[in-house]
DNA sequence: CTGTTAGCGCTTTCAT
DNA sequence: ATGAAAGCGCTAACAG
C-alpha cells in the first residue's frame, strides 16, 4: 500500500551542512532556528544566508519530533467511513471546533483514516500525534483499545466511556426524553427513526421491545429516552415502531418514513435522531399528504440550519463547542469527562402542549 | 503557545526493552513488527508477549518517520480561516476527496492550520508530511513559497499556478463565459456577485472597469469570463455592476443582492460565484417581489444540492474528484497540472435562449 | 531465520 | 554567546 518513495528530488540539506557552510557549529545553527536571541545578530545572519544559499528548508519535523518527544499534532479518529464524516454536517462542525483550538495552539490536526477493517489498529498506532480525539463509536470498536494502548491523552466524543479516556457528551437520554415528550404528546402511534445500532449498520423496522443489542452508546441512550417518553405518553415500548437507518441521511430517512406513513398503521409522531433525518420525514409527510404536526408530529436533533427552516422541534447542542472542548482537554493533558449543555427547541413540527 | 509537555504518564517503553525482555536482538523485535514473516512463529510470539507484558505501544511513529524518511501523511493547507474551510460545503467536498485517497493508501491527512499571520510559514515548515495540497489562494500568499521551500511534492487547487507545483482546476474563464451567457442573455443591466478579490476580503460595490487588482486567480478568471459574457450580450464592462462579498455565504449575498435590487437601477441578471451566493440572491429577489428569471435572472456555481432545489442554472464541477486528483498526484510523486471537467447546467433561473 | 553495525537529523545537557 | 558530546527510537544494509 505504500506509495511515496522516501527519496526526494534533490538530496536533503541538513542542519550540519548549513552549519559547516556558515562556519559555525551545528548547535549555533540549531539555536538560530529555535532560540534566535541566544545567537548574535551577525552569526544568525551568517547561518540564515548559508541556509538560503543551500536551499535548507528548515529543521526536519520528524527529527524534531523524535528529539523533542512531541509532534505538536492532534489525531482525530472519525470512524469507519472517513468520507462519511465529511458528509455529516455535525461531524464537520465538530472538526471545525477542533481545528480552531489546534490553530490557536499552533498544533496540526491529523485525520486518522480508519476503514473498519483489521488494519485500523495499526493506523492508530502509526499516527505521529500527541493525543487523540475519537468521534462517537460503538462499545466494541477495536479503535478504542488501540488508542488507549498508545498511552497518549485521549478524549471520546459521545461515547462509549473508556477507562483512561475522557468523555464529552450531552445527556442523550435526558434530551431524548425531553424531545420525545414533545414529539409524542397527544400521539397514539409514536415511532422512532434511529441511527444504526452497530457498526455493521444493518437496517430494520421493528418495535422497541424487539430491538437487538444497541452497541452505539449515543444511539442506545437516545432510544432509552424515547422509550421513557413514549411510556410517559401512554404507549408501551413494544407498541412503538423503531425504524433503524444505515446512515444519517435525509434521502434514506425519507424512504423509510414513506414506508412507515403508507403502512397499515401509520405513525402519528416520528422522533428522529438528526435534523437531516427529520427533514426527510417532513418531505415524506408532504408527499403522503399528511400535515405536520396535525397528522404527524416530527422532531429532529442538533438544531441545524434546516431545523429552523422547517420549523422543527429539536435538541440544540453545539458540536463545535464540544469539538473544541475535546481538543482543549487533550492539549491541556487533562482528558477528563465533561458533560455538555443541550436544550429543547420547540417549534411548529410538534403539537402544542397545554 | 506550546501546550503539551513531552512527558507521558508512564515512562516510554522502547523496542530495545522489549527485545531484551524477549531475549532477542532489537532487530528481531523490529522485524516482528515490520516483516512478521521473516521471524519464526515462536520468536514472534515471544516478542509480542514481552511487548504486551511491558505495555509497549508499538514502534514510535516519529522515530520511524525519521528513519524511513517518510511520514505517510499528507498536508492540506486550507487558507487563512480554518474554521471557514469547514463552513464551505465545497471545501468540505474537496477534503472528502483527499481523505478518500489517503485512506486507500494508508496515509494520514494533516490539516495545516494557517491564520494569515506571519507565522504561517513556520506552520508549513513544521508540518511532518510527505507532500502538500494547497486550497485556492491568492497570488501573493506567502504560504506558496513556504510550501515550495519544503521541496516536497505539492499540488495547488484552483490557483495560482506555481512553478514546481501542479495545479488542478477547471477552466474558470470558459465556465464563467458559458454561465454568464446564460445569465446575461436578454438582460439589459447585468451584475456580478463576486468572491473577495484579495486576502483582506474587502467588500465593495463598483463596476467592472473600476475593480482594483484581483489577486485570487480563480476569482480573476471568473470575472474575465463574466466580462466576456456581458460584452457578448451587448453590455460594456464599465456598465456592469460588480458586488464583492467578503465570504461565500448566502446571508451576505442576500444582503448585497437586496441592496442591488432596491437601488435606482436594479440589475435584471445576477451572476454569482457559488450556489450559496445564488440562493441568497433568490431569497432577496423573492423578498423584493421580483420574479426569477423574468425580472431577474440568477446563476450559481458548483451545482450543490441547493442549486437543484432552487432550479438554479449553474456550473457543475466535482470538488471531491478534484481533491482526489490532488491527493493522487502528490502521493504518486507526480504533481503535474491537470484540467478538471465542468459543465453548464441549465435550469429555470435563467431566461430561455432561442 | 537472526544479529551487528551504523546513522536518520536534530536538540538537550553541560561545558567554555 | 558558542560548542562538544550524547542519544531520542528506530530500521536499512549487510552479514552469518
Amino acid at each position: 500500500m505504500g506509495t511515496m518513495e522516501p527519496s526526494r528530488g534533490s538530496k536533503r540539506v541538513t542542519l550540519a551542512q548549513v552549519a559547516e557552510a556558515a562556519g559555525v557549529s551545528v548547535m549555533t545553527a540549531s539555536y538560530t532556528y529555535n532560540r534566535p536571541n541566544r545567537v548574535s545578530d551577525r552569526t544568525r545572519a551568517k547561518v540564515l544566508t548559508a541556509a538560503t544559499r543551500l536551499g535548507y528548508p528548515g529543521p526536519d519535523p520528524s527529527a524534531r519530533s523524535l528529539r523533542r518527544g512531541s509532534t505538536r499534532t492532534l489525531g482525530v479518529v472519525m470512524g469507519e467511513h472517513l468520507g462519511y464524516a465529511f458528509d455529516d454536517p455535525e461531524a464537520v462542525s465538530f472538526l471545525a471546533g477542533i481545528a480552531g483550538i489546534c490553530t490557536e495552539h499552533g498544533y496540526g490536526m491529523t485525520i486518522v483514516p480508519t476503514t473498519g477493517a483489521a488494519d485500523d489498529v495499526s493506523r492508530i498506532t502509526d499516527a505521529a500525534v500527541d493525543g487523540f480525539i475519537v468521534w462517537t463509536t460503538s462499545d466494541d470498536d477495536p479503535v478504542l483499545a488501540a488508542v488507549r494502548a498508545t498511552k497518549r491523552p485521549a478524549m471520546v466524543h459521545g461515547g462509549p466511556a473508556v477507562d483512561g479516556m475522557g468523555l464529552v457528551s450531552i445527556d442523550n437520554r435526558a434530551a431524548a426524553r425531553a424531545v420525545g415528550a414533545a414529539a409524542f404528546s397527544g400521539a397514539a402511534r409514536p415511532a422512532v427513526l434511529s441511527f444504526p445500532l452497530a457498526r455493521d449498520r444493518t437496517t430494520m423496522i421493528t418495535t422497541g421491545e424487539d430491538l437487538p443489542d444497541v452497541l452505539f452508546p449515543v444511539t442506545r441512550e437516545r432510544l432509552e429516552g424515547y422509550r421513557e417518553a413514549a411510556e410517559a405518553a401512554g404507549t408501551a415500548w413494544q407498541d412503538v415502531t423503531v425504524a433503524v437507518c444505515a446512515r444519517n441521511d435525509a434521502a434514506e430517512a425519507e424512504r423509510v418514513a414513506t414506508a412507515l406513513l403508507t403502512s397499515a398503521e401509520p405513525p402519528d409522531a416520528i422522533a428522529a435522531m438528526s435534523d437531516q433525518q427529520a427533514s426527510g420525514v417532513v418531505q415524506a409527510a408532504r408527499a403522503a399528504g399528511r400535515a405536520v404536526p396535525d397528522d404527524v408530529a416530527v422532531t429532529g436533533w442538533d438544531d441545524a440550519a434546516v431545523a429552523a427552516q422547517l420549523g422543527l422541534t429539536t435538541v440544540a447542542q453545539s458540536l463545535r463547542t464540544q469539538g473544541a472542548a475535546c481538543a482543549e482537554a487533550v492539549l491541556g493533558q487533562h482528558p477528563v469527562s465533561q458533560s455538555a449543555p443541550w436544550s429543547l427547541i420547540r417549534r411548529t413540527s410538534t403539537r402544542h402542549t397545554t
